[in-house]
DNA sequence: TCGTGTATTTACCAAATGGTAAAATAAATA
DNA sequence: TATTTATTTTACCATTTGGTAAATACACGA
């Protein structure tokens, strides 16, 4: 039996990798949409095309894909705020971290609504893992952002707020893209333009 | 029996509204924290200190009181909305409308957790209000928008995603707070600064 | 092709869950 | 107070759900 969070697994086969990888997938679509406590078993069975015995043969559970899930996006989600780059033109650096994060809620719209939920419902799972990955780099890259505050290279405002205002406004797109379509339900434009309103937005604020 | 959703009913006794109430708060309360499908008739009986049975005889079940509570806090949502008025200045008029939707997210969590999570997946309950009072109050408030811009009051952009950037700066005080929380663990001044930053950020855009 | 470990299915379980029937209790009214 | 009506409890039920045991089918190297 592979048995997932067992450590010394000799070699997983192709069978194993690509089975965990649809189960995971399979997982990604599901929990994105119920939440941890709304999904179950079946339906990620279902999803995946595989008998629930067959989930339990690759997994120890329904929380142990949970937390393989959340562990194997984690890096991923955080990689945009970690390119922010000191050397950079300031204003540039964090208009392109916009723009990757933006690039990120739409191409991974699943990803987004699963880290939302379940900050959403008090981060039961996440806290250990933004504490030990998300924090750390948080207070860095602010830190980062501060500095060229008080080199006059950026407008002065508060860093925190301002990361939070980018997460917000970005993933927003991912994370309430169904009230957005049924907003512009008729509009043509749908969908387009969130790139260079937002660039005005974060220019308006922080050119000098 | 009352009943709930049928219309012809008499007159709802002291006892009735007490624990109608009871029963909306607590299926607030577990409605926002687990979902429709992750919240249980247990869970929202054991919060409102009222047996199962007996919360099934003020509603016709799960879903029906789910739905009485989105309708009951949809028109409070839309309120700070509405309150966008023609007359008034436009950028004191827009910046009102942040302070209102930031004050909501602060004094109402709750709800807007709620509503956060229904649309996160999918606004299946959520999509025939949003298309009946939200839709319509939206397209009138954008073409006010657009009015002052057209008329020079306001620095020109995208009034949609302007709409859409108000609400995912402000309600992510509410629907993230699990995540700020951890992200300001030791800072001092946590919380509080999101009123003047966003003032600052909607400002830096809006202003001729 | 044979055997051995891998993968999958079948047949279950116990607990949880949404919901009901009817008895028992409390309020209101005649 | 008697009696009717509104409310609550007790005892259930059928389905769903997370999970297991054991039997079966499969892959793959010797």
């Amino acid at each position: 039996m592979p048995d997932s969070s067992s450590q010394p697994a000799k070699k997983p086969s192709r069978i194993q990798l690509r089975n965990r990888k649809r189960i995971l997938d399979a997982a990604l679509e599901v929990f994105s949409r119920d939440g941890f406590r709304g999904a179950t078993l079946d339906q990620i069975a279902a999803e995946a095309g595989l008998s629930k015995p067959n989930i339990l043969y690759y997994f120890d559970g329904k929380e142990d894909i949970h937390v393989t899930l959340l562990n194997a996006q984690l890096d991923t989600w955080l990689d945009p705020m970690l390119a922010l780059d000191a050397k950079g033109d300031p204003l540039t650096e964090i208009l392109a971290y916009v723009q990757r994060k933006l690039d990120m809620a739409r191409q991974f719209p699943r990803e987004s609504r699963l880290f939302a939920g379940e900050i959403l419902r008090g981060a039961s799972f996440m806290a250990p893992y933004l504490r030990r990955d998300f924090q750390p780099l948080f207070e860095a890259k602010c830190a980062l952002v501060q500095d060229w505050m008080d080199s006059g290279r950026l407008q002065a405002c508060d860093p925190q707020h301002l990361m939070f205002s980018i997460w917000a406004t970005t993933q927003h797109y991912a994370d309430f893209a169904a009230q957005i379509e049924i907003l512009q339900a008729d509009k043509p434009k749908a969908g387009s333009g969130a790139s260079a309103y937002l660039r005005q937005l974060f220019t308006g604020l922080l050119k000098v």
